[in-house]
DNA sequence: CCGTATTTGTCCGTATGTATG
DNA sequence: ACATACATACGGACAAATACG
């Protein structure tokens, strides 16, 4: 069973476009294709067993959520982001999720707020017992939730695609959480200034838990840049 | 001279897919095809003397930026918000403008500083000469120049973005503006609070000036739907 | 600096699916 | 409900530009 087959099976649900977009944002983001590097159409086409033109049409659909960067008569690149860039998302993304955040202290339902606690405590427990392998999809699958529930559909879309975007950033592996008991303190905050209803504390703590992360970042990449160049500017 | 000739022009500098987005981006928030129906890709392909791929790839990219959706085998549709989006849009806009009058209150130059003053007094000008022509643009412009200086091109990116989508919102045009004065007192506490260099001022005085544009949308499209359709809900 | 090979950009033909009488 | 007309979806071929030797 090749690629090939997957696409056909999937087909009949979607255009051929839309799979192979989906197919390749995923194949982007396994870093199966060497970020910086030139993808080649063709290769993609025999890949997935398709023509050039629904290759075409995926690419472009991913130059709009900034994944590649095509450029004229040369070839699609995938884009890596430095770290100004990857600063200037994490800026953006803290007042998303701030927002977010503020949305769901005022309108989240009992029911959300009982899920929000449920999370809570499936990732302390995690934590108590150092699973780093289910906290990471549940931390994930937190902030995935808190997006979604927040009742603004644009917001959440917005605040995906910087996410995906965050990705094809190389450094990102050096900031895989900042502790699990640190991100938990911080994750309670959140739900509990949620639960009080309190917005303005709900949208600063949840834009905290961003900034952090972002400072994290920033400090892991100095700390790398310094011990592999350390060079004075 | 026909639109055919205009693309043969241009080409040369861009790929033919890059001038038709550009193009029939214009035509679409032009109004030129009627908002909600569908485009037919022979009749584009035709008017800008192409053939369907160059067009195909050209709307996919539209489709990322929301400009467009696509519906598989059946053609692709003008989006058409709806009064809800149009309220999550004008939310996002409000924390994405607000955090740029903080970064501008941060990280501006005093050339930056100077340019919004002349901006403003502009504006007060025309405002006071009732000149709407000459303030509209300036207006359009006035707000441009901020997030183009504010330092984060993510974030500039993306009120770009939402933007252009708010022009597909069909009564869009009741909200042109609430008033030069009222307007521009709001423009001139923002530049006060980015020259002030105070960033907590600066975001408040940014945002609410979105914030109030979104209540002064709600309270037309009440009003309209009131007039309209007098049914109590 | 030039020629060749590879890759991108574009066009056209055909099949499949959808809307309409 | 069926047949016809039309639009989209995809594949393949040609031309142009770029990269490499």
């Amino acid at each position: 069973m090749n690629a090939a087959d997957d696409v056909l099976t999937i087909l009949r649900t979607r255009s051929l476009s839309g799979v192979l977009e989906r197919e390749i944002e995923k194949a982007i983001l396994a870093g199966e294709i060497p970020a910086g590097k030139r993808v080649n159409e063709n290769l993609l086409a025999t890949r997935f067993g398709t023509s050039r033109g629904p290759v075409r049409e995926a690419l472009r659909a991913l130059e709009g959520l900034g994944l590649v960067e095509l450029i004229p008569n040369r070839g699609v690149f995938i884009r890596q982001p430095e770290l100004e860039e990857a600063i200037e998302i994490y800026d953006v993304r803290t007042v998303l999720f701030g927002h977010a955040g503020k949305l769901l202290a005022e309108r989240a339902t009992e029911t959300v707020i009982a899920r929000l606690r449920d999370y809570l405590e499936q990732m302390e427990a995690a934590a108590r017992s150092r699973d780093f392998d289910s906290y990471y999809p549940l931390n994930l699958a937190f902030h995935e939730f808190i997006i979604d529930s927040c009742g603004n559909a644009t917001l959440a879309a917005q605040y995906r695609g910087l996410v995906k975007k965050l990705h094809l950033f190389r450094a990102r592996s050096l900031v895989q959480g900042g502790g699990l008991e640190v991100s938990n303190s911080e994750h309670r905050e959140m739900v509990d200034a949620v639960a009080a209803r309190d917005p303005e504390r709900a949208q600063r703590a949840h834009a905290e838990h961003v900034a952090r992360a972002k400072a994290r970042l920033i400090a892991a990449c100095r700390k790398a840049a310094g011990e592999a160049q350390p060079q004075p500017n």
